[in-house]
DNA sequence: AAGTTCGGCAACCGCACCAGG
DNA sequence: ACCTGGTGCGGTTGCCGAACT
């Protein structure tokens, strides 16, 4: 037993998208509205899959995508995010407002990762890799990269970080990394109750995880150049991560006093 | 200047989940 | 309870431009 295919593969075309066939799938959504994607490449006029039209419609042409760089602001919140859901692409695209999954996606395999790497920073579990203290400490060269360590250590769950308290060493519970803010002395350990907020009134469903509830979380969308945000770090001392706490009002992460954030006190 | 390598990103593929019949 | 279709998600691939030799 098997399922149909999504579509005729023998009429349909692969590849880069023409500007012709933007034109043609934006115009139909506008008329139309997005859904029944298996059937709008035909009304649309589209020699596409539907999956194809979707694709591209989410993560190009959607009007209120934000392109460009991605802000330290945004890096802290993906490494953070990352640090609790993981490899839950569509889970921290609903916390980053202008951002699709594939878009994080690639950024954290092309940037983030490499550079946590780099760091001796495990980009799976977050923890520090098994490397010499020195390499480390060569690599921690320039403001940016630093920036990145210290936000992914704040992500981290380490024995140095946490005193070995909050982390059993077992591998069965390093396989599930937990979040520990030890500055700001928020516990964001996942499978106990962060002990300075109320518990959940609910588990959550997954329209509420994946963010297709509408609302806009994590504010974090100024558009700095990179470099403008290394100069302002230095001038000030203290890293974006600081200054926008992450909120984490459990179903509605994002940064703390941010637009969705349902702390009351943000 | 030409060839090669590398990095970034758009797009595809296959599986999982969910709702309706 | 089971089956099927539609949709969403995460992993992977392949193209293209930049950087390097």
């Amino acid at each position: 037993m098997g399922r149909s295919p999504c579509c005729e593969k023998a009429h349909t075309n692969k590849g880069a998208w023409t500007r012709e066939e933007d034109q043609r799938l934006v115009a139909y959504i506008n008329a139309h509205g997005e859904g029944c994607w298996r059937s709008l490449p035909k009304a649309a006029g589209l020699q596409r899959c539907g999956k194809s039209c979707r694709l591209r419609w989410i993560n190009y042409l959607r009007p209120d995508l934000k392109r460009g760089n991605f802000t330290a602001e945004e890096d802290d919140l993906i490494i953070n995010l990352h640090g609790l859901l993981g490899n839950k692409w569509s889970l921290i695209a609903g916390r980053l407002p202008g951002r699709t999954d594939n878009e994080i996606k690639n950024y954290w395999n092309t940037h983030i990762r490499r550079k946590l790497l780099a760091r001796g920073i495990d980009p799976k579990t977050h923890r520090p890799l098994p490397v010499p203290a020195t390499a480390v400490a060569a690599a921690s060269s320039s403001h940016r990269q630093e920036h990145l360590l210290a936000a992914a250590r704040r992500s981290s769950c380490s024995p140095e970080t946490s005193g070995g308290a909050c982390c059993p060493s077992s591998d069965d519970e390093a396989s599930a990394p937990a979040l520990h803010d030890v500055d700001g002395g928020i516990d964001l350990n996942l499978s106990i109750s962060p002990p300075r907020q109320p518990p959940s009134p609910s588990p959550m469903t997954r329209q509420q995880a994946d963010g297709t509830s509408g609302e806009v979380v994590a504010d974090a969308s100024s558009e700095k150049p990179l470099h403008n945000k290394e100069e302002e770090q230095q001038s000030t001392g203290s890293s974006p991560y600081e200054r926008n706490k992450m909120c984490l009002c459990l179903n509605r992460l994002g940064l703390h006093g941010g637009e969705g954030c349902a702390c009351g006190d943000g």
